[in-house]
DNA sequence: CTGAAAGCGCTAACAA
DNA sequence: TTGTTAGCGCTTTCAG
């Protein structure tokens, strides 16, 4: 009975018995029991996602990507929220190793990241994603920062401004890192002048630490007409303070972000940003987490998807303020 | 061995043997099989929660709020969405009773369900949320609807509206109707006319159809000066038709909505709407999905949550035109 | 191609 | 208080 019903083993049966099984088995309404065949192949069909929180718009988009690919595949999965609290992080990933999860889809790596060294070193099969530790050969998923980030310092850099500050994202993470070095790295390109108290790194990628950000570069009495945020969060802490100080976007700071979260096209001004097509980040860790799976001998492999720049109302040409200079746009 | 390591039988062994026992589990660093105990007990820990779609920012806090109580309780969920398609629906449903969770946490009931009468029949333990089938005796948890509702009119009111209109939600759903009904009997008690022509009832919970009702609303030629939206969806979608006619929030027209979904304290105008305790909803349909657990001959529970008003600024005293009336405010 | 039987890791019933 | 054993529902040898 058991070959019959199994797919993949039926043809080691006769075709009439097969038949004869499968009526019987109808006809009794009978359901397999995963649970007495996880017991017996070590195998659960369950994924474990771990994400830093759920309630970031940011990720309900990947998780429909990885569920998309992970369902049709016979996989479930469970997902778990962190709250970026590295303790619960643990015991969570402990709770879902002993539940016996066949691999792991990891939203929450910092870079230095014991947990990770030893799933990697006990063989777990795992992917990560937004995130790239580099020192580990693990595989990942991860939009192009980089990328991203050139196009929204030359998206500022076109329309005209000359005094770009950075709000960085956090410097433990990976996605912070990359952005940061090619928001430098494209400055340098285009010859505009980069110093140092332009840039402000954040502590989190939230709207408070964006927000705390800003305050500190407006402090500081150093001049910037545009500001390229870590993220969206970041960029929309930017829209509270430029609200509480009385001042404008875009006329007296240009604010990009990045993500393109749901509903930042919403807000006002709506956010220019970059879009990072975040379903097709979790379908393709998916994937490979699947490939990985069915392989764990395959090498890690390692996929950036294309960001792209869109444009809304929350970056113009710089106003003219006491200075000659003339703007472009 | 067995009752050693439970907590629950601990008592019936030796206090040293448990030590004893202990010791060498660690040592050994022994991990309980869950999937070898669920065989045996015919119990997974396991809850599903079928919501329609992940990524409406509705759903987030309630998840959370549902693992919030579930996790600690050493239940695990496994989410799943419908995208709003029965049968979709129905296939996850079955999967997840295949892979014989222990309960069922819906929020995607229509007033007319036969999985939901198939599975309180077969006295699979669930708890309705934001939904109330009446004819079925499950037990719900929800907002106040009704008195949500009331409190958007009053505010309304109270702002010197007389002439205010209803984008409501979709019939087929209990928070649809409960919305609407309260509102037509709110402005019955404050005596304010109340035609047929000024409410819509959309067909979705989703901006477009808000904004293809807005758009039939102000083709019909009726008079209104504000308009209470299903949800915040719909609400947004009111937005949408305000700026592609060029009309300005809350000028020309008053909008409130419901839910208090994130972000919407950033869109422009910020709107008011109603708040509801989303987490405390999920983490309400947990305790209570754990308790018919414990005690399936429980009677079910029907509990409301506080719904609140938040004035922003989507709300204004209608300005006066061609009329003498006087604003109030 | 089919049947029989062992055993995955646990719990619960029973016996001592 | 402890030891022994059957068996949860499946898959997978191994024999026929």
């Amino acid at each position: 009975v058991s070959r019959a019903l199994n797919a993949a083993k039926r043809d080691l049966v006769n075709a009439k018995t097969v038949v004869r099984i499968v009526r019987a088995a109808e006809s009794l309404g009978y359901q397999p029991n995963p649970i007495a065949r996880s017991l017996k192949t070590a195998k659960t069909n369950t994924i474990g996602v771990i994400l830093p929180d759920l309630t970031n718009p940011l990720f309900p988009p990947i998780v429909r990507g990885i569920e998309d690919v992970l369902q049709p595949a016979g996989y479930t999965s469970l997902i778990v929220n962190t709250d970026n609290d590295p303790g619960r992080e643990e015991s969570l990933v402990q709770s879902l190793r002993s539940r016996q999860v066949d691999g792991f889809i990891i939203a929450t790596a910092l870079m230095d990241h014991p947990l990770l060294d030893e799933l990697h070193r006990q063989g777990v099969p795992l992917v990560m994603v937004n995130r790239r530790p580099h020192h580990l050969n693990v595989s990942c998923v991860s939009p192009d920062d980089a990328h991203g980030a050139e196009l929204a310092v030359r998206h500022l850099a076109s329309l005209g401004h000359r005094r770009i500050a950075q709000l960085a994202g956090p410097s433990n993470t990976s996605t912070g890192l990359a952005r940061s070095a090619a928001f430098h790295s494209t400055m340098k390109t285009l010859g505009i002048e980069d110093p140092p108290q332009l840039t402000y790194t954040c502590d989190y990628w939230t709207e408070e630490s964006g927000a705390q950000g800003l305050r500190s570069l407006l402090d500081s009495g150093v001049e910037f007409t545009a500001v390229v945020a870590g993220n969206d969060l970041i960029a929309l802490g930017c829209y509270d303070v430029l609200a509480e100080r009385r001042l404008s976007c875009p006329d007296d700071l240009s604010v990009v972000g990045f993500n393109d979260m749901p509903f930042v096209d919403k807000v006002r001004p709506a956010l220019t940003t970059i879009a990072i097509p975040s379903a097709q980040i979790g379908a393709e860790a998916a994937r490979v987490l699947i490939e990985t799976i069915d392989d764990p001998t395959r090498t890690p492999r390692s996929v950036w998807l294309p960001s792209s720049l869109v444009i809304r109302s929350s970056t113009m040409a710089p106003v003219v303020r006491d200075s000659l200079v003339t703007a472009t746009a």
